[in-house]
DNA sequence: GCTTGTAATTGACCTATATCAAATCCTTAG
DNA sequence: CTAAGGATTTGATATAGGTCAATTACAAGC
């Protein structure tokens, strides 16, 4: 359980404490394509992804998925719904290749939030934060139009080095990618095509290499 | 400061920590139109509505307008902003109408939460249930049209009682609520005119009377 | 009551993006 | 290597909802 300890979340746990959270967590490993839970699925658990990756998305009365987050090692997810009045997951949870995860037990947590303040901060710190990422992903949504998404994707991890060409490679299959941007994956290819034509960005299968980083920014 | 202790966000305040909080907070007014915060403002409080409306918006990069949420009395707003790193405030505040409201100082909250866990664990819940929200918020943004956001809108505060006819009035300007659900002041019209037509609803004003709730449900 | 300014509606038109279908490309199993 | 099947791209077309302009409704002050 190094993975635990090396998370931010826990990383304000005592010994002891700790030790009562791992007594209550189990590795486990889900194949791909497997789901982890379903939506509206009580939920008794969070977890840590320690390798793979993983799709959280929802679907819409008419049936069709949106992707809401993609979920890379290291990362913990559902740990909101521990405070949640439902107590059921808001999301599915499905595996894009091979993962093995940690799943922690919310109750035995929540008991040890219960007796440190230092914790419960530490886990507001991480909710306010996921909750300034949904409201940047409303704006995007609604101020902004499908390539400046696009885009803003595209330039997500590059940081302020702009000089040197950056290259992305990504293992996620692109319609996932797509839906996670709400666009159609028709529309993600026209978009890289488009970009690709204008000089701007180099296409080659999964990996994408960044040309002109300022004159993207620009567009965004 | 009655209506704090109303608040079910300082419910679990022992009297010291209340008078502490009482002291550190002051009410405040703002006239209709008036700012009480802009965007990347650094944030010392957050707010209290007591009486009136509020919205809270961002801006586009072209500058314009997306109403993120509507705050009306009773609701308390920008505390995520206290376990922010960057401590400052993510959204614009306008108040649509003359407002009474207390400020209360985040540090000194901090304080006090530091001390007792049920208080972390009762602001805990609040911020799961914005994000739930805002997660519910994504989804519709991506995944349903415009009449359907609508029409969800229509129906927000329908309880189970379907047969009688609903109705609602808004104080609040079409062209915000427009914003809210992301449409055009002219979408939402017309919108409004084609549920009228379809004899779903009926429009007088700012009153709204749902004449067929099931239909309506059909729909969304 | 008017008058003036703002908000809401209506109409005509346009565009971004979805949809549907077909053509390629890529990967994997044999 | 070859075949099969899924993923991705490309092309043609449709449409929801945006934009712009003109019109009407409504409220506030005189």
């Amino acid at each position: 359980m190094e993975s635990l300890r090396k998370n931010l979340l826990f990383s304000t746990l005592d010994q002891q404490q700790f030790n009562t959270l791992v007594e209550h967590s189990s590795r486990l490993q889900v194949s791909d394509g497997e789901h982890l839970f379903h939506q509206k699925e009580a939920a008794n658990y969070f977890f840590l992804l320690e390798t793979g990756s993983i799709k959280l998305y929802r679907l819409s009365p008419s049936g069709e998925e949106k992707v809401i987050e993609l979920i890379h090692q290291g990362q913990t997810f559902a740990e909101a719904v521990m405070f949640m009045q439902g107590g059921t997951y808001p999301v599915n949870a499905q595996a894009l290749s091979d993962c093995q995860l940690i799943r922690i037990h919310m109750k035995t947590f929540l008991k040890i939030l219960e007796d440190s303040t230092d914790n419960c901060l530490k886990i507001l710190a991480l909710m306010s934060q996921r909750l300034h990422g949904a409201i940047q992903e409303i704006d995007q949504l609604s101020l902004q139009n499908a390539k400046m998404r696009i885009i803003q994707f595209l330039l997500r991890d590059v940081t302020a080095d702009t000089s040197t060409p950056h290259i992305l490679k990504w293992t996620t299959p692109k319609a996932t990618l797509a839906s996670r941007l709400s666009v159609r994956p028709e529309t993600f290819s026209r978009t890289l095509q488009q970009l690709s034509q204008a000089g701007l960005i180099q296409v080659k299968g999964s990996t994408i290499t960044l040309l002109d980083i300022d004159a993207l920014r620009q567009y965004r």
